[in-house]
DNA sequence: TTTTGTGAACGTGTTCACAGCG
DNA sequence: CGCTGTGAACACGTTCACAAAA
């Protein structure tokens, strides 16, 4: 199997969420277009996509939703249950672990840390929070992926411990790049990033009355 | 000016960030290599990103730590306030309005909106949770970006709301393809998608120990 | 005839390597 | 000599277009 790239992972995460939707209207059958146009992608990228893995359609006909559904949901791992601990129970680390959603697709926080004795001991839907020095003790429990929440500067801090408490998968919500091991898998979420590149749209992408500031 | 692309944007994001750093430690000069380690990427690349922009740097010298800071935050439009509206304030929503960096960047919320009665009333910071039928009149004081942290199926409504009020760029935080006018700019974030990308990381990436599943 | 699966063509972003300037 | 700015080379992801299969 070949590299697979960023993207078509990303894409599988989409169309896997199709798929569950289609089930769920009754459909038995989806082409690569209708599967395409839900999320604003050509259908030559759909086969593409799904080509690196195998060939899951028959000609002619299309996908069978349910036997599709299945084969994606064991390529990007959502057959088994992932353990995750998430550090910094600030109001964006709150909000993550008290989102239901993400327990649906197979995610489950098992653990919450934060370094603020204010909150050490505190209950967050059916958690303690404990003390950040007591991860690695925890994490012999079986951590798999770690959520880091923390302020910036804390953030590489946090996940040098998380990789040293053996965690193989990270997602970064600090606003700051991280380094970590090659045989650590690292997702970044930078809200500010994203807020910015907002904000150069809007300063640049011609606004329908007059422009802007032109650029002193 | 050519066209900028996407990764250039959120590159420059992250050399402002590098940079306000630099300021703050007291330096005057940085080189495109050092401002490069910090965020990961190569010389080449900061350099190229900058020429989108004009010629910023000194031969020889590097770049005015400074200067180019004031430079990269017009560019981005860092160099105004941007008036921002929440719609949704369940965990997610709530912790992006009470978080305080976005402010410190130019970024106001400057109303919140909910659907849910139990919701509408409730007081945020110093804002009040509005009925998001209010969403029209209360634009008219003029609002820049819309965030939407709605349930999915609320989605859409939304954006078309947030569009026909004016707003023009919008942050989507629900896991779901919005379409939007081409005038609007639109930026996801996708937590769903971030953790299933991990998933999908730690189900192939090679673990130390015996692989996982051998695709039946 | 419909729709997949896929090599080839294309376009875009990244890296290289060096000329140009301080 | 050091470092920027940039055309040229390269790598990679997307789209095209069509042969193969139902």
């Amino acid at each position: 199997m070949a590299r697979i790239s960023e993207s078509t992972v990303r894409r599988l995460s989409h169309y896997y969420r199709v798929l569950e939707e289609v089930e769920d209207e009754g459909k038995r059958l989806i082409s690569s277009h209708r599967l395409a146009e839900r999320e604003g992608v050509t259908s030559a990228q759909v086969r593409k996509d799904l080509s690196c893995f195998g060939s899951f359609g028959r000609r002619g006909l299309g996908y069978n939703v349910a036997h599709l559904r299945r084969e994606i949901r064991a390529i990007l791992g959502l057959d088994r249950r992932w353990r995750v601990a998430v550090v910094g129970v600030g109001n964006l680390g709150t909000a993550l672990m008290l989102y239901r959603g993400f327990q649906r697709q197979g995610f489950d926080v098992v653990a919450a840390f934060d370094r603020d004795p204010a909150r050490i001991g505190q209950r967050l839907g059916d958690l303690v929070v404990r003390d950040i020095a007591e991860l690695p003790a925890a994490a012999r429990g079986g951590i798999d992926m770690g959520v880091i929440a923390t302020p910036v500067r804390a953030a590489q801090e946090v996940a040098d411990a998380l990789v040293a408490a053996g965690v193989r998968g990270i997602l970064n919500l600090a606003p700051r790049k991280l380094f970590v091991p090659s045989h650590v898998a690292l997702r970044n979420v930078d809200m500010t990033v994203e807020f910015e590149t907002l904000s150069f749209a809007l300063n640049h992408l011609t606004p329908p009355a007059r422009r802007r500031r032109p650029r002193a």
